[in-house]
DNA sequence: TTATTTGCAAATACTTTGCATGTGC
DNA sequence: GCACATGCAAAGTATTTGCAAATAA
């Protein structure tokens, strides 16, 4: 990878998605940043964010919606979408087990479902004798 | 919900999407659909999924693609992800537990990690007095 | 008959990219 | 100085929509 910049435009975009609970999208962040600084570009905010991704230090969430939002916080949580408003927000308290689902109230969330994707290597990439 | 005509493109994307594994995208469906009905317009082949997702007959993809992919098997099932090919395949045997995912052989997939999000009411939404 | 659906094309939404200029190190 | 980054605008990709014509019921 090549060696980065510590560039205004980084700085100010990494301090701002990191200060917001909400997960905004990259136009949400864009109006955001661009009260401090009027002149920077969506490009700049996508470029940053598409390399803030790649080195670990913010999340892309791309689950089920068609706009990618993205999250400060680097760390391995939980998110729940809410089926009245479509907020997403954080859960700090991880439902592990069918069980816990049932759970009236998971970080102050009423619990409805779920949908996972798994992550893997599938039969047919494993017969070419790709890494294991 | 108005009542719905059987027309013979809503017969024919329904007929191929259920043919597939693939998960196709709605542009290689669009493609796969012209052979037999060469004057079908794209326009239509999205007309119809979301048509046929939201009476549930089929199931939108969308986790962490940019593009939405479309299941013709409407049944509860788990989804993997190949980090090698990008490949999306169905997963029949569901490893429900961290310890399942461990198995290094789920329907032939190797799986080494999972994306979770879970749906639900968030805490302003209940406070607002919605439905619980 | 008539409300739904289609094909087509244009519009929209989101994201990426080319390029000349600017800037951190 | 120079490789990386930016602003701007244009292009690209995925999806939605307006409308007149076609069609299922």
């Amino acid at each position: 990878m090549k060696t980065q910049r510590n560039t205004k435009q980084r700085q100010v975009i990494l301090e701002q998605l990191r200060r917001l609970t909400t997960h905004p999208t990259a136009g949400e962040l864009y109006e955001i940043v661009r009260r401090q600084m009027p002149k920077i570009s969506l490009g700049t905010i996508y470029r940053n964010l598409d390399l803030l991704h790649k080195k670990g230090e913010i999340q892309k969430l791309a689950l089920g919606a068609r706009e990618a939002r993205y999250d400060g916080n680097p760390d391995r949580h939980q998110h729940a979408r809410c089926t009245e408003c479509g907020r997403i927000g954080d859960l700090m308290k991880r439902p592990q087990s069918v069980a816990d689902m049932k759970l009236d109230d998971v970080d102050g969330w009423k619990i409805v479902g779920q949908r996972t994707e798994f992550i893997g290597i599938c039969p047919e990439c494993r017969q070419q004798g790709l890494p294991l």
